[in-house]
DNA sequence: AATGAATGAGCATTCATTCAT
DNA sequence: TATGAATGAATGCTCATTCAT
């Protein structure tokens, strides 16, 4: 389609990789159509990313990061913490609507790792969606927002239920977009199964 | 090590296909790993099965009857809903904690398709996990034991935690055992991460 | 289609071999096929036949005995040389008209001997088509109804332009059919290319 | 044995792939061997030839076009149209006397195809061999060097002499060179098996 | 005798990676 | 630095043949 704007190879070798890896997978995938896609050389690609498998996990550093972008961006920061989660997890249900190849990355990723995976993986994880959350979810508890629970228990929940969310799409016809899915699922772990004690 | 007591070679290929899958993933399994593992020839694997892919599937439902039958003879039929609720859950974790394989073969399952599975798995998981479930939430919902809120919902939004947990198991080293983590979590999905509103 | 009327099993394989071998080629022939179609197991294909390839002799030599049997019924013994080698060449035509697998396991015969082939075959070509025309031939020229030429230069121009021409069909659209191709370059071999030097 | 001089790994492989296939035929050729022979990897093999059967197909298209120069460079064009015809049956003998393999390429090419051929292939012959021969005989008629017939029809019944007879070869074990063998035929053909009628 | 389940050698094809240009 | 031709290890699947029942 679009002759690939080599805006920079690096770039273009990425932005194919997403669509190729979330289409094929990752043993699916031929670099050479990468390549051919990304109007460079086969040998360009080992020479920017090393092997396929040191480029799989670039590209799903890449979506990370947009997805990070989108998310940073949707906080309204004198909000409070219930505010700024339920922002974020729209934010998160609107990236991957729009960008379904990107959650195919994530999944292919888990898949990947039987158990393994690059250290720089699990670094970013940590340091870019674990602590951040886990810090908004300690202010909301110290600030009676929330109930007085280990605030990573809470960000395990809802990290969890958000990631389970957006895997269970591809096995179940949903009928409502998922930004809602994720805002209506949120809503319940917020509020709780349970009736409200009565007054 | 243990001569697989060819107790039957359809399952004797059954029970390799999980460890072996899930160890080396599906693009990395090599048919003849499992027919030397299960003591056949690789003829005899095609025989019963078709083909890899078909293998795969076949292999994927036997997971989901296993787990299927954990979860079932763990409840107690006079139980409330949320205990029943809460016992399967605990089943759920207690068997993935023991067959890890399992759950890994799951998650095959879930990168294998970019969105199209064959038809019956998608009826398998309807009427074996779906239906059950929301029956029950349906009636808990009647009984007062749950907010009156779409049964579907709740099911849905239960279903993703336990999942989406179960898949973050690999990214995050977890201190706690997988089926203390699930109902924590789920005893956290209905309470509510909110206080209750104080008499 | 129909039950194969198990006339005999070894008859039936033998009408099942004519047609699979001249649909699929030699190589191409799964001899499960063979033993499907004429209802009976694949072991007593082996038992009966030995190997493939003796199967497949088997089953050239059944062909070639339809065709002689053919020929030799349209001979009018009264008629002059000449008359019985035209009747002999339509009636060849007629018969692979009619049954061109027939004429389809001759030429995959021919390909499979890389120059050897069963002593059987070529003792029974000998006997059953060679010398009786040969015979022919010999009279022919004895009563001056051809030329005086060797016989068997004869016999030799004869054969190679009629099996010839049944294998150029494939390869070219005639327009005609094969019997009165067959017979129209007979009358040509029989008359000369060349105007008959004039009186 | 003398290791193939690299010529060009294309045309390397085309000359292995002549004496391979002809030896084992289509379906018994190991691609491998081809590729072992022709001093290069076996994904040279699919990379300059697509596939096997491509790679089948376009030995045969060498094998014509061998022959073509042959039979082309045969002609004496100040010579009549016998005699021209004549040192083409007589080129033709002499090169598959002296290349055999190509004759059995032929053999195994008019096996291959279950009726079927690609149209490269049908429209090769065509230009090649069949239009410049009628042309030939129709210009014989019109000189009066052969009888009033359709030259068409005389090309049909050259030509299929001639492939009978080479195919015939394998069958029979003949006296005498191919290439004897063949004008023997040719003579016989255009002079008539018929004894001419006296003056 | 008849069967057909089991086998495993055999082979076409793919594709990650290298390296000469 | 960029390339893409060349490679060959890897692997899914087939099918002739055997042999226990």
């Amino acid at each position: 389609m679009s002759e690939p704007i080599a805006q920079d190879k690096h770039a273009s070798i990425l932005n194919v990789s997403i669509q190729v890896f979330a289409a094929q997978g990752f043993q699916g995938t031929d670099v050479q159509v990468i390549a051919d896609k990304a109007g460079v050389g086969k040998g360009t690609v080992y020479r920017y990313f090393g092997d396929k498998e040191s480029l799989f996990w670039e590209t799903w550093l890449e979506v990370c990061r947009r997805l990070n972008d989108r998310m940073t961006s949707s906080i309204a920061p004198e909000a409070n913490c219930i505010a700024i989660l339920r922002a974020a997890v729209h934010a998160e249900g609107l990236f991957f609507e729009e960008h379904p190849d990107c959650l195919e990355i994530l999944v292919q990723g888990r898949a990947m790792f039987h158990g393994r995976h690059p250290e720089k993986v699990q670094d970013y994880l940590q340091q870019t969606f674990t602590e951040p959350f886990i810090a908004i979810f300690r202010q909301a508890v110290e600030q009676g927002e929330l109930r007085n629970v280990d605030p990573s228990d809470l960000h395990w929940a809802l990290s969890a239920t958000l990631y389970g969310t957006m895997l269970q799409q591809a096995f179940r016809a949903d009928s409502i977009p998922l930004s809602d899915r994720l805002t209506r699922t949120f809503d319940l772990l917020i509020e709780g199964f349970q009736p409200h004690p009565t007054l």
